[in-house]
DNA sequence: CGTCCTGGGAACG
DNA sequence: CGTTCCCAGGACG
C-alpha cells in the first residue's frame, strides 16, 4: 500500500539536496492524476519557467520515480517525449506501457491518441 | 564565469 | 514534415 500523497509531497518538499527548481517541478507533477498527462511546456508554465527544456532536464534525473510520475509528461506536439534519459529504446517502451496501463492510449506514431487526457491545472 | 549539452517548443517554409 | 532559433538549468572546466 502506498503512502498518502501528502506524505510523498512532504518528502519531496523536505529534500534539501534538491534545487528549488527541481523541487517545484516534482511537486507540480504530483498534481497530475493517473490516467491523465501533462506536457513539459505546461509544467514549465505552471512553475513560472519559460523553458520546457529545463523541465525535461529535471525529470531526466527524477530521484522519486515512479512515485513522482515523470512518465505522465509528454511533448507539446503530443509526442511521447523521453524517459529515463532516453528518447527511444527500452525506456521509452516502458513509458508507453506505463501510460497504457493507466488507460492512456497512444497511436502508431507514438503520439497521444486522446488529447482530452491532457491535465489542465 | 564561459561553454556545451539537454526527455522542449514555437515559428517558418 | 524538416529547419532553425530560442529558453533556461545543470554539469564541467
Amino acid at each position: 500500500m502506498e503512502r498518502s500523497k501528502t506524505e510523498l509531497r512532504r518528502r519531496v518538499a523536505g529534500d534539501g539536496h534538491l534545487s528549488a527548481f527541481r523541487r517545484a517541478v516534482y511537486l507540480a507533477l504530483l498534481e497530475v492524476p493517473p490516467g491523465r498527462v501533462t506536457t513539459y511546456g505546461l509544467l514549465a508554465r505552471r512553475i513560472g519557467c519559460a523553458s520546457a527544456r529545463a523541465v525535461g532536464g529535471a525529470l531526466r534525473e527524477n530521484p522519486f520515480a515512479p512515485e513522482v510520475p515523470c512518465h505522465r509528461v509528454i511533448a507539446s506536439d503530443l509526442g511521447i517525449g523521453g524517459f529515463a534519459g532516453q528518447t527511444r529504446g527500452a525506456e521509452i517502451r516502458r513509458k508507453v506501457l506505463l501510460l497504457r496501463a493507466e488507460g492512456v492510449p497512444l497511436d502508431e506514431g507514438g503520439r497521444l491518441a486522446e488529447p482530452g487526457r491532457i491535465w489542465t491545472y
